[in-house]
DNA sequence: ACCTGAACACCGTTCAAGT
DNA sequence: ACCTGAACACCGTTCAAGT
């Protein structure tokens, strides 16, 4: 609702912070995340590259913008990062938690990538880890189990698993039967095995075998794990 | 030993696939990983830039041959990747495999950023899984656990954890007492849990919090972890 | 106050040309 | 067969200049 007192040329709403971060993670999930360059995010905005600098310190201050908009939407989907969580029942508000994240990453595939760049953490991430901290000394953690318990979840407490080879998905080498056999010879384990595991739930996927069933095997894993540590400690 | 028949100026070795990507991997030892250019890679050659193209298909070949100078490092310190694993006993196989790479990336500290970078896997790479693979299923695994096994450790077979956020280490944030104070009023969860743990094992160390102590806490609790699925199956 | 043009210092990479 | 010079298409970023 931009009043138009001026003769009416377009109204030309000014850029602002806001403004270039919401473009950013627009171009972000329209594109892959290396279109997200400052020449095309100022496209993006009908401006040209250098009047960016005007509203945003340089690129890095983009991508943490990013950031946090992501965590925004994180803590939207959760009803805030400070909800009452049942005291002893750490292990589904963790797991609530951490499933709710990576919805939001499903949404913004992109996001991981972004969030492996960053090497120190903006307010909001802490406060995200301060509540997932939180919860586990709530529910019987010791500090330094807490702190072993962040580390061995790594990138799964923000929703997504890291994974090492993601082929990309022009999927130029379709394996055919063929192939296998040939394989076969001298590699039986990994052709024994790609011929009996299939994944085959598209949706639910972040990059190659990180789908639902596998992030969740994974989770489980590292918090039963951490369950027994308590009870033995 | 070059044979001078020539009147003695410099020998000039002519350059290699093999001189090639052994550079890299002194370039990127000797530096960080981002003074791993091509026009510094030449340079280090004492040669121009273009001319590598000439021994090496492009940047993404450098990092390929790299990977596969580290993983030849690792086959070596293993005394092959297919060594013969007492069958029953296939944690123990499986976390000396994974503690002997992990000696290998304490060497290159920016081997994990590469691997990292990386899409598809060489051929070493994948005997190399091929390998770990076995092992687990001679222990007893279903392809299926097998595969989930893999997706659960992660980089972690490959012997390092990936960071999420590590800060530079210039380290221009020191935290102080009075810093400490202020912060415990909002962040009660997290200063406590930095006032009580620490680090101290600057040798053992692959970034910020992967020390030797963390890494094999993790890679504990998961193969703890599996081993009570197999059991349970 | 807000935006821009021209320019710089870097990338990886091509191609025709040199020995 | 092996190496190079000049050039291209991209980055992020600066700075003085425009309105």
């Amino acid at each position: 609702m931009v009043t138009e007192t001026e003769s009416g040329v377009e109204p030309r709403i000014p850029l602002s912070k806001e403004r270039v971060l919401a473009a950013a993670v627009k171009v972000a999930d329209e594109g892959a995340i290396d279109s997200l360059t400052m020449r095309n995010l100022a496209e993006e905005l009908g401006v040209e590259a250098m009047s960016l600098y005007y509203h945003v310190a340089n690129k890095d201050a983009v991508l943490d913008g990013v950031i946090d908009a992501i965590m925004a939407e994180i803590e939207e989907a959760l009803g805030g990062f400070r909800v009452p969580e049942a005291g002893a029942d750490w292990k589904t508000a963790l797991r609530h938690r951490i499933l709710t994240a990576r919805q939001v990453m499903l949404r913004h595939p992109w996001a991981p990538s972004v969030f492996e760049t960053r090497t120190t953490m903006s307010p909001v991430l802490v406060l995200y880890f301060e509540g997932l901290l939180g919860t586990l000394r709530e529910g019987g953690f010791s500090y330094d189990l807490a702190h072993h318990a962040m580390h061995a979840l790594g990138s799964r407490v923000l929703g997504f698993s890291q994974e090492l080879f993601r082929p990309e998905d022009d999927a130029g080498d379709e394996v055919n039967d063929a192939m296998l056999k040939e394989m076969a010879e001298h590699l039986p384990y990994l052709v024994g095995m790609l011929t009996e595991t299939a994944h085959d739930d598209p949706d639910s996927t972040l990059g190659w075998c990180d789908d639902e069933t596998e992030f969740s095997f994974a989770l489980d894993l590292i918090l039963d794990g951490l369950e027994r540590r308590i009870e033995t400690a």
